[in-house]
RNA sequence: GCGCCCGUAGCUCAGCCGGAUAGAGCACCGGCCUUCUAAGCCGUAGGUCGUAGGUUCGAAUCCUACCGGGCGCACCA
């Protein structure tokens, strides 16, 4: 808001420098705007003159001086400016501009920090995706987070959001569920059976034969088909899943079932619309997408020759489902060992005619979970993995999401157990939400003392001018254009750091500066400042699922 | 061999559409509870930002090459 002006007044006093003749328009370039590292350098800083200096060839410290005059000191917004090193210009923001950011956010309160960038612009989250061959691991479990934490984000700034996970219950993976939980009920009914080489062989599909045992007897001995003990397992896995999103507060719009493609023939339309193009060929009895003409290193298979298609086809089909369902935006959040599909989807979308830049794939590395400072292996088929139940058991879901989104999702996770669990006092989880219990305490303490906070209205604003003050104002009027900025660049991890940081300065506040006091007026102020913090802390908590607690 | 990601303090990581002395948490060491929650605070220490070039007034940030680690490179998904 408040950079927002600035930057609007920066603006019009480059297009007075050119009317002046100070500058050219040939000077225009992206000069920014920013805050700086260095408290000292002022509350904004600008490298207008320099960027105008080397295009006009001139003095950068003579330009930043007619910046400087430009701009002027108006005590609305600016209380001082200087020039600075090479040729920065250093703007002093009134106290008083950072206190009325106090009662903006207490009267706007959970609305705070909302915003309307993605107003009218529909926008779909696809994420976890996981086929129903066993429960969800701590994989899945940072997807699931961070694909939800993204469509948080994205709704909190305006965009119309869906959230759509895309399944298939078809095909050899399911084949071999099925498989694998048929030999478990022979095997529990002491009959020979014969495990599946590449079976499933974890304890959950005895669990699911052994209750298939329990409802159905030996019924299904001789049941040759895998059908039956496939849906078994796919209808408890499911379940499974299901709860356990439910359980890290997960809900989706819709679930899409790769299956529909095939009925309703999108299937064949993608492949008739990409050979009427030119793009697809026949040969070696398989049909070929011609993705060298995209610049790829060589052609792909969309049928095989056995006449299934390759999960290349129906991806692609989904995609322009998506588009066809008229999303202005499609955000898909692939694990990185998905990364070799990305580029012929888009290929794919691109070949039939609509824009791919509208699709944006953010790819998350692996999450890697140390216990006793080893790194614990995963599998899903051999079950050697720790499910996210398991990790929710032992440390939470406040830690648990906490902890997904601390990392960019570029970045490998390290998820140390032993940390989350046995010296869970030293987690930054509970450093943001005690910082929340302790404001609300506060407020209760007052109450107790017969402070009133009075009027919102009638505050003394004007009292709160130590320098801890201002830096937690400057931090609360800097929450809104911080979650458009993460919300728009698909990175929670943004926040998990805005909210650390400001817990920190809050923390530091509160051992330095006495809230209630003896001074009336002065605990009024500080009551007001102390419930626009916690107000700050609550919104963002919310915003990425976790939990602001009254107390601890 | 090719593509994408990563390489920043002892460890785990921010910062990366170029900016002025490179940050946080953990771990280590030393202090702070008769007064609003010590799950907290204050202080000390810790760095060739993988290496070498290049662009620039200015590079952790952009470009190139190389080194090291991860993930892919199926007529599996």
């Amino acid at each position: 808001m408040i950079k927002a002006q600035l930057q609007e007044r920066l603006n019009q006093c480059f297009k007075a420098g050119v009317e002046k003749g100070y500058w050219t328009e040939a000077a225009a370039g992206n000069y920014g705007l920013e805050v700086p590292k260095n408290p000292d350098h002022g509350d904004f800083s600008t490298n207008m003159a320099m960027i105008m200096a080397g295009k006009e060839r001139k003095n950068p410290r003579e330009l930043a001086a007619l910046v400087v005059e430009l701009l002027g000191v108006h005590d609305d917004l600016v209380a001082s400016l200087t020039i600075a090193g090479p040729g920065f210009v250093n703007i002093v923001v009134p106290a008083s501009v950072w206190q009325a950011v106090l009662p903006q956010v207490c009267e706007t309160g959970e609305q705070f920090g909302l915003g309307r960038v993605g107003e009218g612009k529909k926008v779909l989250v696809e994420f976890v995706s996981a086929n129903p061959t066993g429960p969800l691991s701590v994989g899945h479990g940072r997807q699931a987070v961070l694909g939800d934490a993204i469509a948080r984000l994205l709704s909190a700034v305006g965009y119309d959001v869906d959230r759509e996970y895309y399944y298939n219950d078809a095909g050899r993976q399911m084949r071999v569920l099925g498989e694998s939980t048929r030999a478990r009920y022979l095997e529990l009914l002491g009959l020979p059976f014969e495990f599946p080489e590449d079976g499933y062989q974890g304890d959950y599909i005895v669990d699911i034969a052994r209750q298939l045992k329990d409802e159905k007897g030996d019924a299904l001995k001789d049941t040759v088909e895998v059908q039956p003990f496939k849906e078994a397992a796919e209808q408890e896995i499911f379940k499974d899943i299901d709860g356990t999103l439910k359980r890290l507060q997960i809900n989706f719009d819709n679930y899409y079932n790769e299956h529909t493609l095939y009925e309703d023939g999108k299937i064949d339309d993608v492949v008739a619309a990409l050979r009427e193009k030119g793009l697809v060929y026949d040969k070696d009895d398989a049909v070929w997408f011609r993705t060298t003409d995209f610049g790829h290193d060589k052609d792909r298979v969309l049928i095989k020759s056995t006449g299934e298609p390759t999960y290349r086809l129906p991806d692609i089909a989904y995609h322009r489902e998506k588009f066809r369902r008229g999303y202005d935006w499609m955000v898909d959040i692939f694990g990185s060992d998905h990364i070799a599909t990305v580029p012929d989807v888009l290929a794919g979308v691109k070949a039939l005619g609509y824009d791919d830049s509208k699709v944006t794939v953010v790819l998350h590395q692996f999450v890697t979970l140390v216990r006793d400072g080893k790194q614990v292996k995963m599998s899903t088929r051999k079950a050697t993995f720790v499910t996210v139940d398991e990790l929710l058991d032992e440390v939470g879901i406040d830690v648990a999401r906490f902890f997904f989104l601390m990392r960019k999702a570029d970045s490998q996770l390290e998820f140390d157990l032993d940390l989350a669990t046995k010296e869970s006092q030293e987690n930054p989880v509970y450093y943001v939400q005690y910082g929340h219990a302790r404001l609300v305490s506060i407020q209760k303490q007052a109450a107790s003392k017969g402070v009133a906070k009075g009027e919102l209205a009638a505050v003394a604003l004007a009292r709160l001018g130590e320098p801890e003050e201002l830096d937690l104002l400057k931090s609360l009027a800097a929450y809104p254009s911080l979650v458009e900025n993460a919300a728009q660049a698909l990175e929670p991890h943004r926040l998990i750091f805005f909210l650390q940081e400001l817990a920190g300065q809050f923390h530091s506040y509160y051992n330095k500066h006495r809230i209630i006091g003896d001074d009336l007026a002065l605990s009024q102020a500080r009551l007001w400042l102390a419930e626009a913090v916690r107000v700050v802390l609550r919104n963002g908590l919310t915003l990425v699922g976790v939990t602001a607690p009254d107390s601890m």
